[in-house]
DNA sequence: GGCATAACTTACCATATGGTAGGGTGTCAA
DNA sequence: TTGACACCCTACCATATGGTAAGTTATGCC
């Protein structure tokens, strides 16, 4: 029951710093969504800031988890599977993408306090996938981490766009690119990794 | 000199709210910056909300000259000239993208009140954009829209990780990155373009 | 000169916030 | 039975926040 509570914490908490942001959420508003006084959250994670590392640190526990799945012998298909997995946010919980995104804005700030970087297990991973393409086997460590960046950021940045094009295009439209945006994002992998990295031409 | 100070707090305004967010700035320190206190700032302005609402107008105004200066009979040429001025900032200044982004993240709840769509004409533009380009003519909008979008990812999730790509790849390689970036962006959207609509094949 | 108005200021306020201190209750091992 | 500890609460506090009220000073127009 102990260990249940501390997760339901985490789990609201992610859901809310997603929504609203660090500073937008208080710690009693995450405690009272459960029913509970903000001591109680005091009492399992110490402070706010360690609440927040402790939601960042279990996001970045579930890519490791979504990496040890999606493994493909053929580099190509493992990179798509990998990206497309990002994209629906299987293993990672819906809000995860969002989080990390708003962690990508405000950790500038926290740099120097933080000092782990959630995310560099899973980009040195995705690097090591695309060497692993023969066309790319030459290719410079920043060629490839600028193409795995440009799909990420095609993933992520869709992913955190929802309400702005529905509002702008309707419901509708919106249904239609959400449906095709998987298909098109491998089309955009494919032809990406088929043109190869720039110094090859 | 009165429209001076509007501006100057519109400039602080812009730079902290891309820096810390809504909730992470307080009126009174954008104020203190320029040697004022928060109440010349409500004078101005008349709430956080307003300036808020003041500094994204600003920015989604600096689309349009942005769009009237950038304009090639050449749609390709034109695409790339559109999505190359993004990338490096000009003429939106250094933390239009930020902001936006934030933007972006926070939206769905202020979205009922603001009701304002600040990319709406810049989306819009760009999708004619892509529609003159031949093997395009006859891309769905939802098809066009995610292409373009995956580009202004590309772009924009970019834009933002520069502290996070430093802090995990060292400054060195950001620099190569960073350098690399605009000719790799052309060389994805060529690749993206040429190949297509997914539903032409 | 007189006077409205812009451009600020100091005072003040209700509310929210993160965090401390200390108490109560249940569980479990010695 | 007793002591330790996990778990959660009420009470409290210093600070920060957005905003109101009312005053001051400068400017520019009649």
């Amino acid at each position: 029951m102990a260990q249940d509570t501390r997760e339901r914490l985490l789990d609201q908490a992610e859901a809310l710093f997603a929504e609203r942001g660090f500073y937008g959420v208080s710690i009693a508003a995450i405690a009272n969504e459960l029913g509970l006084t903000k001591q109680a959250l005091l009492h399992h994670f110490g402070s706010k800031e360690k609440l927040y590392g402790e939601v960042l640190k279990r996001i970045s526990a579930r890519f490791e988890t979504l990496r040890e799945r999606v493994s493909d012998p053929d580099p190509i298909r493992g990179l798509k599977a990998y990206f497309l997995a990002l994209l629906r946010k299987d293993h990672l919980g819906s809000h995860a993408t969002t989080v990390l995104m708003r962690e990508l804005l405000d950790n500038k700030r926290r740099a120097d306090t933080a000092g782990t970087w959630y995310l560099k297990g899973f980009l040195e991973n995705l690097i090591a996938q695309v060497k692993d393409v023969p066309l790319w086997q030459d290719a410079s460590d920043a060629e490839i981490l600028a193409f795995v960046y440009q799909i990420l950021g095609a993933i992520n940045y869709f992913g955190i766009s929802q309400p702005t094009l529905t509002g702008i295009f309707g419901p509708e439209l919106y249904r239609r690119l959400d449906a095709n945006y998987p298909e098109q994002l491998v089309h955009l992998i494919e032809a990406g990794l088929a043109a190869g990295p720039p110094s090859r031409n």
